[in-house]
DNA sequence: TTAGGGTTAG
């Protein structure tokens, strides 16, 4: 007999009612009871559709009540009410089975747990508890919501044979399937690539492109700024007999935005209309958004016109299109005009418009008509999106409006709307401009610990006044932040935090930094660094620093041994390390010079003065080599 | 399951 499935079960209680006890012939089977009564508290139908099914498979009908059934059941319930579901579930582990994993994936699913569903998969994925329905359901939700994570689930797909199976199975990655995958790309940067791995796969499952899919296909390639690339697959539609609409020429005149080619855009339109298709709203809009990025400023303003008399401008979009592409080209007063205009017609705007006029405003230096501009948007617009915010900030940080940038940010605290980059960016160079370094500094930190990326340019020049100010410390802090995040750092960097470590006496983080990028520092810089560490620096380190100088490529001059030995000779309980430093100095082909030589004898009986004698010897002989090679590549030369 | 559009960061 076949398994019962709850939802015959329910309609036809009798077919399934094995218990003679049960004397009523309407009376529910006692695990159909159950189930309901737990619809009752799972919320979702959906769960109970599945639970019995997959019961039955193993429960006879004999043994409904059989403890493993009970068992699962209330483990799918737990899992699916815990808030820490992840904790029950590993502790559920060897109760669940495959089938009761995908119940509660798509119980998640259904009530829209997003981040659990994702969690729960790389949790089957991971305990190798996986069947073909895992994958189907999950594509299913996650590709209405996170369309990369889905085709990370489609690739993770490890055989043909469940893609297959998949197929058999009415869960096929068919035309559909594909197509809400590739969606995903549309607007994706980068997203062409990787969507034409996906389209050179469709062959292989017996897949052939159809006229939506040519749509999705020609939205990536205009996204993607690929013209020529939309172009062939219009030719290749011609081809294979498909007739164009609205959304294929829409997509291949938006191709052509990126570089404003009006000329081909001028020709679609004349294409199209000689096939009776009638532009609309977004083929005009579109149109509009190449003449701005061609900069054709009349027909776009007729254009305007157009879209007004057709009731397509009832917003402000095409306004701040032409606005925005006016201020950019260096039009500020046209800009400002169209701006006026659209203001003078009542047209219905969400702040954008003004947020565009702002920044021009302050691109173009006009900080003043910025500052007032922000002050009437802020009275206007009472709910603002970061985007408006940081503009706003932006207008008056130029125009040195302390008290509005404190009011600016006193509002995204009690709005909650937590600052980005650009919100960081903005006030730090604020705050370096207002000479608030330790603010600025302050501001930087806690940047970072949001996890924002540095900018070198912003960090360097902040490191520069924090040194002038004396602040080395949190110099060499925001140096290392800005090291350690990863990032290639220009070279001057480095011998800029040398100057300020050394000038604040810090030589021990001076020395870290030498020791890291000896080869990127200049040679004076270097020696600067060796004299004063030789002068000040931690004496038991000396002997490394020399090591590190020398190894570097760094020449390590007369004066810095000559301090160094002094220092020594000034703490006798040293001589270890003197003596290891006139051992080694021979054979990097230096010798200390005639007055240190003097004063090392005249303090031998500190060091034991055989053992000095024999050393200096070495010196001695060595000087004879030096003077020797010195002499000697003139030779080589003309050989 | 296919089309458009704006703003920050000198």
């Amino acid at each position: 007999m076949e398994t019962p499935v709850l939802g015959l079960e329910l309609r036809c209680p009798h077919l399934f009612n094995t218990h003679s006890c049960c004397s009523s012939s309407f009376s529910l089977p006692a695990v159909s009871v159950r189930i309901l009564t737990a619809a009752a508290t799972t919320t979702t139908a959906y769960t109970v559709v599945e639970s019995p099914a997959t019961v039955a498979e193993e429960a006879p009908r004999s043994k409904r009540h059989s403890n493993s059934y009970l068992a699962r059941k209330s483990a799918i319930s737990e899992v699916q009410r815990s808030p820490d579901f992840l904790s029950s579930l590993q502790r559920l582990a060897r109760v669940l089975k495959v089938q009761d994993l995908n119940v509660i994936l798509r119980d998640f699913g259904i009530s829209g747990r997003w981040q659990d569903l994702i969690q729960l998969f790389d949790w089957m994925q991971k305990h190798g508890k996986i069947s073909v329905s895992t994958y189907s359901s999950c594509i299913k939700f996650v590709g209405a919501k996170n369309f990369s994570k889905a085709l990370e689930i489609y690739q993770s797909i490890p055989d043909e044979s469940t893609k297959i199976n998949m197929k058999r199975d009415g869960l096929k990655p068919d035309v559909v399937t594909y197509n809400t995958l590739l969606a995903g790309f549309i607007k994706v940067k980068n997203g062409y690539p990787k969507a034409m791995e996906l389209v050179g796969e469709l062959p292989h499952n017996g897949i052939q492109m159809d006229s939506v899919m040519y749509g999705t296909v020609l939205a990536i390639c205009a996204s993607n700024g690929r013209c020529e690339e939309a172009e062939n697959f219009i030719q290749q539609m011609k081809v294979e007999g498909h007739s164009l609409n609205i959304y294929h020429y829409s997509s291949l005149l938006n191709s052509y935005s990126w570089k404003g080619d009006y000329k081909k855009a001028d020709d679609l339109m004349t294409e199209m209309k000689s096939i009776r298709l009638v532009p609309n709203k977004v083929m005009m809009t579109t149109l509009l958004k190449v003449y701005i990025k061609g900069g054709l400023f009349d027909r776009s303003r007729e254009l305007l016109s157009e879209l007004e008399s057709a009731g397509y401008a009832e917003n402000e979009m095409p306004y701040c299109m032409l606005m925005d592409g006016l201020s950019k080209a260096g039009k500020l007063d046209e800009a400002k005009s169209i701006f006026d205009d659209m203001k003078g017609k009542g047209v219905k705007s969400d702040g954008y418009a003004n947020s565009i006029m702002i920044s021009a405003l302050c691109r173009s230096k006009r900080f003043e008509e910025a500052k007032q501009l922000s002050r009437d948007s802020e009275t206007t617009y009472e709910n603002c999106d970061l985007v408006m915010l940081n503009t706003m900030l932006c207008a008056y940080c130029r125009a040195g409006e302390m008290e509005s940038v404190m009011r600016m940010m006193k509002k995204m605290d009690e709005q909650a709307i937590s600052p980005d980059y650009n919100t960081f960016h903005i006030l730090i160079k604020y705050f370096i401009k207002e000479k608030l370094h330790l603010l600025a500094y302050q501001t930087i930190l806690d940047m970072h610990s949001k996890g924002h990326r540095l900018e070198e340019e912003l960090c360097s020049s902040l490191i520069y006044h924090l040194g002038k100010n004396r602040a080395q410390l949190e110099a060499f802090s925001v140096y290392n932040m800005l090291r350690y995040s990863k990032r290639t750092i220009c070279r001057e960097l480095h011998e800029k935090i040398l100057h300020i470590l050394i000038q604040g006496n810090l030589l021990r983080d001076a020395y870290v930094v030498v020791k890291d990028n000896a080869k990127m520092i200049s040679q004076p810089t270097l020696k600067k660094f060796g004299r004063a560490f030789m002068i000040s620096g931690n004496i038991n380190l000396v002997n490394d620093v020399l090591k590190v100088l020398h190894g570097s490529g760094h020449k390590i001059d007369q004066v810095q041994f000559e301090i160094a030995i002094s220092r020594y000779i000034s703490q006798p309980d040293k001589k270890e390390l003197l003596l290891q430093l006139l051992q080694w100095m021979p054979g990097q082909g230096y010798v200390v010079d005639s007055s240190t030589r003097n004063l090392i004898l005249k303090n031998s009986h500190l060091f034991g003065r055989l053992l000095i004698a024999e050393i200096l010897s070495k010196h001695h002989i060595g000087s004879r080599t030096i003077i020797k090679s010195r002499s000697e590549p003139k030779f080589r030369g003309k050989r």
